[in-house]
RNA sequence: GCAGCCGUAGCUCAAUUGGAUAGAGCGUUGGCCUCCGAAGCCAAAGGUUAUGGGUUCGACCCCCGUCGGCUGCACCA
């Protein structure tokens, strides 16, 4: 039990001892307090009650704190409560109760504290989903660094986690990538790097075919295809092995002289990628195969990727998994009343799901068939919804994709709620990485450094200084050292800030390697690593027989701190909140930092000063390898 | 037009969901390596939390208005 909970306990029971009986479902919390010289940890209820009785809330506290110190319980906890400002209770915990809570979280290595609930839920958690043919670029981090973060922390915290990779291995995007692989296919590229390839003629096809119908002139289709062209070139700039003079040479031949033929070639182009696409969703033997061999190479890429970042799915079902669900499914929505035929165009009626009762859902209708026949991604992911309801057996589904798609989300909980589906859907929506002009990322344009460009320089950056500070080091140990500090660098860059914040990318935001950043934290790791090395100590092995006593400011505020940390790890499922996590290990890296400045410890006191010290350092270890692990972020034994 | 998200130090971001004197990093200024790793520590400066009202013991947080930014709104996923 953590010592919030500890206190919250006793606090309840010196609440129902009262005269006066409680709010109906009121609970106490007992909360860090918000400034040391208030003590460790405080309690509002006097005031919360206070208010909702009408009456003096410093009086209401004197009784609680009258009720409080007749419990016997806090009496070896803490020092008599304080009464502050306008009805706090304060708390202030005694040494020898924190040095036993800190024996306690020494003898528990594994969790540290943290507890597991007794029937964990089954959870399937939706992130990543990149695109087949489109290349992973930094915006992509978002949901696959948070979503791995919070199956991390899930499965931590006793859930049973299953990660579902969303591929998006299907939809009108084949069109352009199979066009693109019949007439611009280069096989020496293919052969070099069958991803690069597998890009380049998709954002070739796409720029070419990228007209609009209604357009008039040669020189509007000029003006477009040059900012389309400028957009895809302006990604690969300052990007390691790029040519400038060849992108020049490129940009040149791209938006040179525009003619009415070559708008009309635009418009033929577009054609033939939408008559591919008719080919492939009919089931032409050779566009199949073509299909096919995309998606091959595609996830051997991402393999790569997610091998690179330590990132493990249980499965990756991609949407064409679902294509023969796809037709009886709308039949049931059909006939059971869900779907209606919606608007006519051009004689063609669409199916949608209409929420009339819903203020915010009325306007905007859900399509689940164009008019054309075809089926589109809401289908898609009813189906996918049903599946991981009925066959994988989940209990709640948690969706980590952009805020842009948020009423998407709530069109499909309307919608699996009408299908009289019981089990949550929840999204967890994230802010947008923007460009230099604030504007979203777009991977069909091409925009955005690609990911593995920013893994390559994060870690070209690591091993610059790992050079300058280790030189001597064994290069296969370098190389794994500047892969830890690389990744664990974009990953935190990531995680410690509230997932909602937009926020414009840049390479130094991502790869800065002071302050708080993950290189911060895996040096106070390796600092004390360090210390056990210098000591000739098992940093493993249980602590000494020594009595701990804590009697320097620093060492307790270690101790306070690292018994926090129980009671910081749910707290970031409560919101879906990593940087909370994140945020609480970097205070924790910076109390130790102070504490390594205050107190020396293999020069310590032999017996329970030092002993004392070491045990604070083995927990501090522990907790920011398990803490970092829960971020997806590995330690290294030195850097 | 309707809906959603957002506006906090020069810059980039926090703030335990209504709690006490709004905190960090970068940058700026000044200290600290004969001492377990200076990717570090200690200290200073920097704020009318976009703006105007309201709710209450208490508001960055809740309610209403205004200004500004971003996003979504039926045949892309």
């Amino acid at each position: 039990m953590t010592i919030a909970q500890q206190l919250q306990a006793i606090l309840q029971r010196a609440l129902q001892s009262l005269p006066e009986p409680l709010l109906e479902g009121f609970t106490a919390t007992v909360s860090p307090a918000a400034d040391s010289r208030f003590g460790d940890y405080q309690a509002n209820a006097a005031m919360t009650l206070a208010k909702a009785r009408r009456t003096n809330p410093r009086a209401l506290a004197a009784q609680i704190v009258a009720a409080l110190q007749a419990d016997a319980a806090l009496e070896p906890i803490s020092q008599p409560p304080e009464i502050a400002g306008a009805g706090f209770i304060n708390f202030r915990l005694k040494p020898e109760f924190l040095a036993r809570e800190l024996a306690a979280l020494d003898a528990d290595p594994e969790r540290l504290g943290v507890g597991q609930p007794a029937h964990p839920h089954r959870v399937v958690i939706d992130f990543s989903g990149p695109n087949i043919a489109k290349p992973m670029h930094v915006g992509h981090l978002r949901s696959t660094i948070i979503g791995d973060c919070l199956a991390r922390v899930a499965r931590f915290v006793g859930y049973s986690v299953v990660t579902d990779n969303h591929l998006g291995d299907w939809g009108t995007q084949f069109g352009k990538v199979i066009y693109g692989w019949k007439n611009f296919l280069n096989s020496a590229g293919l052969a070099a790097d069958p991803l690069e390839e597998l890009v380049r003629v998709y954002q070739l096809a796409s720029s070419l075919a990228d007209t609009n119908p209604s357009l008039e002139t040669a020189q509007q289709l000029a003006d477009l295809r040059a900012a389309a062209v400028d957009d895809m070139l302006k990604s690969f700039h300052g990007q390691p092995g790029v040519d400038a003079a060849a992108l020049e040479k490129m940009r040149v031949e791209a938006t040179a002289v525009i003619t009415e033929a070559d708008r009309k070639q635009t418009l033929e182009i577009a054609n033939a990628c939408r008559a591919e696409l008719a080919k492939l969703q009919s089931g032409d033997p050779e566009n199949v195969a073509i299909w096919q061999q995309c998606v091959d190479l595609s996830r051997a890429g991402l393999d790569k990727i997610y091998h690179r970042l330590g990132i493990h799915f249980d499965y990756q079902y991609g949407e064409s998994f679902f294509n023969s669900k796809l037709a009886p499914l709308v039949v049931r929505l059909e006939k059971t009343g869900v779907a209606q035929p919606g608007e006519e165009r051009d004689g063609k009626r669409p199916l949608v799901v209409q929420f009339p009762d819903d203020p915010k859902l009325a306007e905007s209708p859900a399509m689940i068939r164009k008019g054309d026949g075809a089926f589109n991604y809401a289908t898609t992911d009813i189906a996918t919804y049903e599946q991981r309801v009925n066959e994988i057996g989940a209990d709640a589904l948690w969706y980590v994709v952009g805020a842009p798609q948020s009423l998407h989300f709530e069109q499909q909980n309307a919608i699996v709620r009408r299908m009289g589906y019981l089990v949550p859907l929840t999204h967890i929506p994230f802010g947008s990485v923007l460009g230099e002009d604030r504007k979203m990322l777009s991977t069909r344009k091409g925009t955005g450094a690609s990911l593995r460009g920013l893994l390559d320089e994060a870690e070209e950056r690591a091993r610059a200084i790992v050079e300058e500070k280790n030189a001597g080091m064994p290069a296969d140990e370098k190389a794994e050292i500047t892969r830890v500090i690389g990744v664990g660098a974009v990953k935190y860059a990531e995680l410690s800030q509230h997932r909602l914040t937009d926020y414009v990318f840049s390479w130094d935001r991502m790869l800065s390697f002071q302050g708080n950043t993950a290189p911060y934290l895996q040096n106070a790791y390796v600092r004390i690593r360090s210390i056990f090395r210098r000591g000739e100590l098992d940093p493993e092995a249980p602590g000494g027989t020594a009595p701990l006593a804590l009697s320097e400011p620093a060492e307790r505020e270690l101790a306070r701190k690292l018994a926090q940390f129980a009671e910081t790890v749910p707290t970031v499922l409560e919101d879906f909140r990593p940087n909370l996590l994140a945020n609480y290990l970097y205070e924790l890296a910076g109390t130790f930092h102070s504490f390594f400045e205050a107190c020396p410890v293999l020069k310590a006191e032999e017996g329970t000063p030092r002993e004392t010290r070491l045990t604070l350092c083995r927990v501090t270890m522990r907790t920011l390898r398990v803490g970092l692990g829960l971020l997806g972020i590995e330690v290294p034994e030195r850097m």
